[in-house]
DNA sequence: GCAATACTCAAGTCCATGCTTAACTATTCC
DNA sequence: GGAATAGTTAAGCATGGACTTGAGTATTGC
C-alpha cells in the first residue's frame, strides 16, 4: 500500500551512512557482496540488507555469475534527485548560484513534474 | 560525539515527507508556525519539531517577532545536497547527460571537497 | 490586569529500520 | 560425492525518531 515515489526510496537508501558508503566504494568500481562486505565491521547479512535496498530504489545493480554476485554503480540512479533539487532550488532561488545560472541561461524546462505531485502525498 | 556531517543532516531532515512538505509550502512564501501547522493532522508540537530540524540544518531560517514566528526556505540550503549529488555524478556517469554535460563544458571544479572526507566516516 | 494567543519544552509511547543469529540453498573445488 | 565457498532468508532484538500529551512562558488585546 504504501507506494512511495521515487525520491522519498532514494533519500531513505542515502541516509544510512553505511549505504553512502557503499555508493562510494562501487564508484571506484564493481564489487562482490563479499568483498563490499569486508571493510564494514558487521556481518555479511546486513550489508545484504543494504545492498538490496540500494538496488530496489535504482542507486546500484547486480548480476550473478555462478555463486558470486558483482555489485555495480546504477549510472542515472542519482538523477531523479538531482532533478528534485533543481525543481527546487530554482524557484526559490532569486540570487541563483552557479549552478542555477547555467541551468537559467540554457534550458529553464525540468523534465519531469509528475513525479513531484505524486510524491508529497504521503 | 556524533558529529554528523552537514550532508547527514540534510539528508535525515529530507527524509521526512512531513518536512519535505513544509519545504514545499514555505517555496511558496513565508509563513508563521501556526499558518504552517494547519494543514497537518498533527499538533502545533510535531510541526514544530519538524521546523527545528529543517533550522539546525540550514534549510529554513525564521525569525521571532513578538509572539509570532516566521519562517522561511534559507536560499543556499540545498546546495551541499547539491554539491554533494554533483560529485558523484561527474565521476561515476561517463555517459553525462544533461546537467552534467552542462557542467562540464563550462567549470570542472567541485567547490568543498572537506566534508566529503568528514563524511563517510560514521 | 487578565484572558486569549502563539509558541516552547519535557516526558513518554510507538513503530520503522538496522543489525544479529541461525538456518538454508546453490555453486565450485578436490 | 562431500566439503568449502558465496550468498540468501527469516526471526527477533534494540535503537532512533515521529508524534502526543500536558505543562509552561511570553506577548497582545481589551
Amino acid at each position: 500500500m504504501l507506494n512511495y515515489s521515487e525520491i522519498d526510496s532514494i533519500l531513505r537508501a542515502l541516509v544510512e551512512p553505511t549505504r553512502r558508503q557503499i555508493l562510494e566504494r562501487l564508484s571506484r568500481g564493481p564489487a562482490t557482496v563479499s568483498q563490499l562486505a569486508e571493510p564494514f565491521g558487521m556481518t555479511f547479512a546486513a550489508v545484504l540488507q543494504h545492498l538490496q535496498t540500494l538496488e530496489a530504489c535504482g542507486l546500484i545493480r547486480s548480476e550473478k555469475i555462478g555463486r558470486v554476485r558483482t555489485c555495480r554503480i546504477e549510472p542515472g540512479g542519482l538523477a531523479p534527485l538531482a532533478d528534485w533539487i533543481t525543481e527546487r532550488r530554482i524557484p526559490a532561488e532569486r540570487h541563483l548560484d552557479r549552478l542555477g545560472q547555467i541551468l537559467a541561461e540554457t534550458d529553464q524546462s525540468p523534465k519531469k513534474n509528475q513525479d513531484q505531485e505524486k510524491d508529497e502525498q504521503q
